[in-house]
DNA sequence: ATCAAGTCTGTAACTTGTTCTAGATTAGCG
DNA sequence: CGCTAATCTAGAACAAGTTACAGACTTGAT
């Protein structure tokens, strides 16, 4: 619980990196496939070829797993939004239409999706680190486009962490099919405005 | 998977009734005690004086236990608002304080809470219908405060989504101990705003 | 009171995440 | 090369959720 071996900190060696990734493929395999359910680390050991003591060296359990999968899947992301950033005016419009793109990638592997974020919202405080290095860069890419001059207001980074906690929180009910794609886009979307309501006016008070 | 016996919707006998709120009971002793991992099914059923079987009859699994158990708690805070409603003047006001006076109580047991709101982010689609419930209860909780004279507007219904997907997500933040209770009290005050946002203004979203 | 159907109990079995162990392999180093 | 520590493998073992089943108990209708 205390003192864990962890991914070893100091440098992996060629065939540990190879390993690494194999296991993070197999992993993304599975999960699209058939989602939690499906990404069974017996399986994943098998895939990957690697022994199942060996899968959990890397990664101490199935959520860390699949967390780590999500921080991979999001750096992709991230590098693919930096090449073509959004355009519009409206900083609220460049983070819907940014969060859009996420939401339009994720609908094309639903089952992946379903994995990662049920892995995300279920972790507990043995993942934080890793939680936490996913919660940052989700923070960064909408930050990204928001388009900030200086560093953002503690108001801002509120407006932000709420868009953050709307996006996965709706995109959980989407996922189990509570909520219709045009429902999370528009809450998303109302989410958005609070980025121009704190950008433009400091306090709260009524918004021209 | 399709078809199953269900708690049973013919009305329950009186030794029916009990044994189910001996479960709920047991349920939440449990989980007040040391969260969603503490609710061990076996040990619910012992506690509660039924068989395994049994349990299982009632509640199809810990996942439908618990947000049952979450449906349980969030009536009884109903009920409890109703008595002393928030006197606030302005909606996101009364909305905000009616939020977080839920916060402080679940910071009174926050094993159970996180039992409970672990559970219901967990949740697969085969437990729709009771997390619909429980999502429907949270509305209606949020729309209480909002206080309309008529049926809410679109826009307002997005309002109060986004304000119970942050609530929900910043719930979970604060329980694994990765946000302080005040970040969470001001995300959540932040995303209030948007009720008044989309109480004065007939709302974006979408064009019309 | 009696019978049939449905329910409950106790218990064992099965599944999948996780841990443990003994022996092979590998990496780094003299 | 030859040694030592770390790592990897295969497989057993354990834990908790879930399912299965045989027999006892209730219930409701006759």
């Amino acid at each position: 619980m205390t003192t864990e071996p962890k991914p070893p900190a100091s440098p992996l060696t060629e065939r540990q990196e190879a390993r690494r990734r194999r296991i993070l493929q197999a992993s993304a395999l599975l999960a699209g496939r058939g989602g939690f359910d499906a990404v069974q680390m017996r399986e994943v050991a098998e895939t990957s070829n690697v022994a199942l003591g060996t899968l959990y060296r890397y990664f101490p359990s199935k959520v860390h797993l699949l967390v780590a999968t999500m921080e991979d899947q999001l750096q992709h992301l991230h590098e693919t939004l930096r090449k073509r950033p959004p355009s519009e005016p409206q900083p609220s419009a460049r983070v819907a239409e940014t969060l859009m793109r996420a939401f339009r990638a994720l609908q094309r592997e639903p089952h992946l999706a379903d994995a990662m974020v049920r892995a995300l919202t279920f972790a507990d405080r043995s993942v934080n680190h890793e939680v936490d290095t996913v919660s940052r860069l989700t923070t960064a890419i909408i930050l990204d486009a928001v388009g900030l001059d200086g560093p953002p207001a503690p108001a801002q980074l509120s407006a932000v962490r709420v868009v953050a906690h709307t996006w996965h929180s709706a995109l959980i009910t989407w996922l189990s099919g509570r909520a219709p794609t045009d429902q999370v886009e528009r809450d998303i979307r109302t989410a958005c405005l609070l980025i121009d309501v704190t950008t433009a006016d400091p306090g709260p008070g009524r918004p021209a």
